[in-house]
DNA sequence: TTAATTACTTTCAAATTAGAAGTAAAATGC
DNA sequence: GCATTTTACTTCTAATTTGAAAGTAATTAA
């Protein structure tokens, strides 16, 4: 499963895992669209396949982005959380974000904007970061 | 060679474009490494084939990251130079060196570390996309 | 003027992805 | 309480992408 890395670069490093297609969307999915269940990430409207998808929930779970348990009072549900790790990422996701906002509405005329986050970078990382804390906490207590 | 958008958001969007594991490299070479040939880019520690990195660097100027020139007195040699639209990226490589120097050390031990950027990421993002557009000043004139 | 360099392209095997279908366990409906 | 649906996968196969190596054409260096 743990990859082999290029070179001692932390770009490339951090590449090595999460550069692909997949896994920031999968990110992005459980940090701002605050899903948890491998239904919910299927419904995304990007279409993973559910082959990709097991694999992508396996690897982030492997490098500790993820965590996954099921609730008391469901057996059939799991729960896929960001780690801290995880919601480290919050910067990153928020400066592609920015930059895709500004830069690849030339290609992709449907794409939302993100005033929130144009207006004050560091208050919408911080709030979206702290808005999942609180929904990690209410869920595992 | 332009490809389809899988929805309106902007990271998955971005990642339609920059997800993979070659395309920041490649813009890491050029705007913290100063590399500029496809030679150059070919001897990266990472060792990209020529054959992805010849199909990288049309990607990227399709989009209009990077720009291809020769200079006059070098018929041999290209010149690949990112554009503002790439120079722009310069936070997004900032924020995933610093996640990467923080959390992927534990997998890869030979990490390289980023003291300057960890002091101050404002100072270190707009020196690095400064120096750049320096180094593009004495090329283009 | 021969050799080396640069920037590729081509080729082919191996790995990854996408899409569809199948499966087992749990939950829901009647 | 039994059949149906739901959830979370796995499996399969075809298509695409990657990686490694070798080949090529134009330019430059010896």
């Amino acid at each position: 499963m743990q990859k082999k890395f290029r070179s001692p670069c932390a770009i490339a490093s951090t590449l090595d895992v999460l550069g692909d297609k997949w896994s920031l969307v999968l990110v992005r999915d459980m940090l701002i669209k605050g899903k948890k269940t491998f239904k919910e990430f299927s419904s995304s409207p990007e279409g993973i396949a559910t082959g990709i998808l097991a694999s992508r929930l396996k690897l982030l779970e492997s490098y500790g982005l993820i965590t996954k348990r099921k609730l008391p009072d469901n057996k059939k549900e799991n729960i896929y959380l960001l780690t801290e790790k995880g919601i480290d990422l919050a910067p990153v996701i928020m400066e592609i974000t920015l930059w895709g906002d500004k830069y690849m509405r030339a290609y992709n005329e449907e794409l939302s904007s993100y005033e929130a986050l144009k207006k004050d970078k560091t208050v919408a990382i911080n709030t979206v970061q702290k808005n999942y804390r609180q929904v990690v906490a209410q869920i595992i207590g």
